[in-house]
DNA sequence: TCCTTATCTGACCGTATGGTCAAGGTAAGG
DNA sequence: CCTTACCTTGACCATACGGTCAGATAAGGA
């Protein structure tokens, strides 16, 4: 769908841009742009409204016009992340068999991190924490998610395409030694002597799926 | 040195047990036991020096005497997790293989992710905000460490013992796959429907140390 | 026993922070 | 135009926090 669609809209229209419906839109997302990295650098604690609203480039007071409370800015950050999160299981389900499944899904966690690693971390952050903001997430949502691919692994398992392995722990890898190249990316970065390079990325890429892969007997 | 060694102690020395040295000993233990807890479970943000004192019992200026100031305790609890994490090394280094080394580091840091979960968050946290307190640790003795076992994994590979993998991002994976059991405990938990077993931890290990050492071509 | 030194603590202070508010703008519809 | 609802903002407030300090208490040596 396009924004303003409808055959009846005016005929010619001010061209000042901004109608009310599209500055809403930037604004909220200049702010929840600001506040995931101010998050992600600090901490919820660490993280200040005044530092969010001049990254955001507006005064605080209008930022709590927008998100009442520190925490519900926060919870907004939190619940986008985990949207993009879960959205890397499609290559997953896709597939016919772990070689093309769990590759996928390495690939595309993988280009998460190296994409969004400020939500990576900001999520690291809230779980390491008990998940305060979003309990009620992991245990039904995530669960879900996370029953629904064990299946599939236990199926691939039973139909000889893959070794035995328990399926939520070969998850649990998964998710972190892709999530390790966001979080500690900072470590790596001091390890590796400069930042990641395209090459560097693929080497990544291609060391964790050689390994994985290998790992649980797929060549 | 040992405490009041000499020959010329008290004779009968009163026997209220406490002596200075003592009581220092302990209550500096129970405070960074204490602020190792907060710091984990709040973030350095979010951490209170008031909450500190009051989970190792003393007052607030107390706690400062002690430690000056919010950065000095932090830096302490940070560098103390640091020295058990670099001791986990020793097991690598005695082994004659892959095998061995790696399997014995991976159960060292799995043990560690379960004795220490708090220390782990800790230090995932500082690197993740950009390590402002340890960055020359980083730099200087992680640094090494890290080179050193690179260079004794490849030496592995060229003695055939094991695949050919980036020894590197081998490293990573380790890190991440056992720090995760600590790191993102509350997930797993959640995700398990009760706290780890015996059993469960021990599946853990061997599910990491099996597609790890599979994955690297070791059987 | 007395004196020095280390340890302890309640009360206090300046600052920074999350949040509020009332008044002033500005787009859009009638 | 003019009204209305939405948006913007500087000034303000109460609170909580890190840190200080002066005085109390207790330990150890002479």
């Amino acid at each position: 769908m396009k924004d303003t669609p409808e055959g009846d809209r005016p005929k010619n229209r001010r061209q000042s841009s901004a109608t009310r419906a599209e500055t809403r839109r930037a604004t909220e997302a200049a702010i929840l742009q600001a506040a995931e990295t101010v998050f992600a650098e600090a901490g919820f604690g660490g993280a200040t409204m005044q530092l969010i609203a001049d990254m955001a480039g507006l005064p605080k007071a209008n930022l709590h016009y927008y998100f009442a409370t520190k925490e519900a800015l926060y919870r907004a950050v939190v619940e986008r992340i985990f949207q993009i999160w879960l959205q890397a299981a499609d290559v997953f389900d896709a597939a016919s068999g772990p070689a093309e499944g769990l590759g996928a899904y390495i690939d595309a966690k993988m280009e998460i991190s190296r994409r969004y690693p400020n939500g990576s971390k900001v999520w690291a952050s809230e779980v390491m924490h008990g998940a305060p903001v979003i309990q009620d997430y992991l245990e039904t949502t995530l669960r879900d998610w996370t029953r629904g691919r064990a299946a599939v692994i236990r199926r691939w398992i039973a139909e000889g395409k893959m070794a035995d392995v328990n399926p939520e722990h070969l998850l649990y890898m998964l998710w972190a030694s892709t999530q390790h190249y966001a979080d500690f990316g900072h470590q790596i970065e001091v390890l590796n002597g400069q930042p990641l390079s395209d090459a560097d990325w693929e080497a990544a890429k291609r060391s964790v799926k050689d390994i994985v892969l290998r790992g649980i007997g797929v060549h």
